[in-house]
DNA sequence: ATTTAACATGTAAATAATTACATGTATAAT
DNA sequence: ATTATACATGTAATTATTTACATGTTAAAT
C-alpha cells in the first residue's frame, strides 16, 4: 500500500480505451481483478483525483435518454506517467497475502476434526475459480498460439495464463496437504486401537 | 481492509508462545510473512487495543540491565476467539494482489526492447526468494516425514511447502513468458529482415 | 574504546481501502 | 404492467496500513 497502485491499474486501462467508473469496476471482476481489485467507492474518488490531476479527463456519453455516462479518457501527460510507472521496479517484493494459509499456519488451534473440512472447502472454492478462469481463456484465445497474438491481447493472454497456473498450483498443494492429514488420520486410529 | 486479520495473526502467534511486540514483527519476516504480515508502527498499536479487550495480558522481562522487553500472553478469552475464527469461511475469496502481474496485463504500454529485462528481473528476485525459502524449509524440517511432524510443527510445514510451490509456479510462469517473447521477437526480426 | 548493527518501543500524520448509506435509470424476465 | 436485475454514480464514516518521526539499550565487530 501507500504507493498508488489504483492510479495506475486506472491509467493502464484507460490507455486501452475510454471508460466509465463502472465500467473499470467491472474489469476487476475479469482478469485483472485476479491481481488487483477496488470498490466502486474507491474508483469514483479515484478517478474525480485523476482529473484534477490532468491525467484524464471526463466527458459524458448519454446511455439511453436521460443517464449521463461519465466517460474518462486518458490525457498525453496520464500516458507518459502510466509508461514511467510500468518501468519501475518495486524496491521489495510485497507480502502476498493469503488468509487461509494463515489460518493454516494456526493448524495446532483447529480441532483435528475439522481441519479436512476446512481443506475441502477451500479446494472446492479454488476449483470453481479455476473453473471460472479456464473458461475466460478459452473464451478469449481458445487454441491461439500467443507467438501470433497482438501485442495488445498479449498482457491479457499473461495474465490468465498466470491466474491459471496460480490456481491449478494452490489445488496440487491443497490435495498434497488433504492426502498427509489423511495419513496422519488413519496411522493415529492404527495406534490408538 | 476491515475484518482484523492482524488481531487474529497476532492471537495465533501468542497461542505458540509468548512473544514482544519485537519478536512479533520478526515473525512476519519469516515463513508467516510470506502470507500475512504488518509493520512493527501497527502491531504495537493493535497489541494495546488486544489488551484493552483483555484478550491478551501484559508482562515485563528484563532484556539485559535496564532493557525492559514486553511481553504478551493469550489470554483464555482470546483463545477462544482465536479457535472460533479459524473456523470461520470467509464469504468469498480476496484478491491475491500481485503488482508485477497488473505491470504485465499492460505490457502493450511497455517498450518491447524493456520487457525481457523486467521479466528477468522479477525471475531474480523471485529465484531469490525461493533459495531463502528453501533454506528454511530444510533448516526446520530436511529430510522429515511430514506424517510423523507434531502437529505444532504442521502448520508451518503446510505454509513453507505452499510458499515454496508458490514460488517454484511463479518461476515456471516467468519463464515460459519469457521463451514466447523471445520468439516473438525472433519471429518479427525475421519478418523484417 | 568506539562504532555498527541488532534489539526494542512508541506516536503522528497521511494514505489506502472497506463498509454503509444513498439515489436513480435501463433492460430483461415474468 | 410489474418486478428483478444490471447499469450507473456518488458521499460519509470507519478501519487498515504505511511512512515518517522519535528515542533508547545491548551485543558484536573493529
Amino acid at each position: 500500500m501507500g504507493r498508488r497502485i489504483l492510479k495506475y491499474a486506472i491509467l493502464g486501462l484507460l490507455s486501452k480505451e475510454d471508460m466509465s467508473g463502472y465500467d473499470i469496476t467491472s474489469e476487476f471482476k475479469q482478469a485483472i481483478g485476479q491481481f488487483w481489485s477496488a470498490k466502486h467507492s474507491q474508483i469514483y474518488v479515484e478517478l474525480k483525483k485523476l482529473v484534477s490531476e490532468e491525467l484524464i479527463s471526463q466527458y459524458i456519453q448519454m446511455a439511453g435518454v436521460k443517464l449521463e455516462k461519465k466517460m474518462y479518457r486518458i490525457t498525453p501527460k496520464g500516458k507518459k506517467e502510466l509508461q514511467s510507472w510500468l518501468l519501475k521496479i518495486d524496491e521489495q517484493l510485497e507480502t502476498e497475502k493469503d488468509v487461509f494459509a494463515l489460518r493454516v499456519y494456526f493448524l495446532k488451534d483447529i480441532p483435528s476434526e475439522e481441519v479436512l473440512w476446512l481443506f475441502f472447502n477451500q479446494l472446492k472454492r479454488k476449483s470453481e475459480k479455476l473453473s471460472f478462469l479456464k473458461e475466460q481463456f478459452s473464451l478469449h484465445f481458445g487454441e491461439k498460439d500467443p507467438i501470433n497474438l497482438d501485442v495488445e491481447e498479449l498482457g491479457h493472454y499473461f495474465v490468465l495464463t498466470k491466474a491459471i497456473s496460480r490456481e491449478e498450483n494452490y489445488i496440487i498443494w491443497l490435495n498434497k496437504s488433504i492426502e498427509i492429514i489423511k495419513k496422519r488420520i488413519a496411522d493415529k486410529s492404527f495406534g490408538e486401537n
